[in-house]
DNA sequence: CTGGTGACCGCTT
DNA sequence: AAAGCGGCCACCA
């Protein structure tokens, strides 16, 4: 753990399958609930695509990021259905499907 | 070197 | 009840 960013890293990587986490989610656990625009930011520069899944990554309320790079949103809507978690109405059940930061 | 911005959230008026 | 503003970190011009 060095800066902020290796945080919220380990904090993304460690989200399991099916499952959602909101950015101030990953602030909180990554330590500071007020990192959540930093949280964007980490996951902008995505340093390893594939490995750390920033599709698992919602906002509070549960609306996938207007800003994703990946080729669309469209494409972490599909990602995120693959893995089980349904998006219905451009929207994440997140009273269902919140990861509570236990695996 | 300084200023401003950004995939956000929470509190205050 | 709703709207507006500030705050933390890192990067770019």
């Amino acid at each position: 753990m060095k800066n902020s960013f290796e945080q919220i890293y380990e904090v993304v990587r460690k989200i399991p399958m099916g499952r959602v986490a909101t950015y101030g989610q990953i602030a909180a656990l990554a330590g500071n609930p007020r990192w959540s625009r930093v949280v964007g930011y980490a996951l902008h520069v995505n340093p390893e695509p594939g490995v750390i899944p920033c599709h698992r990554v919602v906002n509070r309320f549960g609306e996938p990021s207007s800003a994703f790079a990946f080729g669309g949103v469209n494409r972490q809507i599909l990602m995120l259905e693959e893995e089980g978690v349904p998006v219905v109405g451009g929207r994440v059940d997140l009273s269902r499907y919140l990861w509570d930061g236990h695996i």
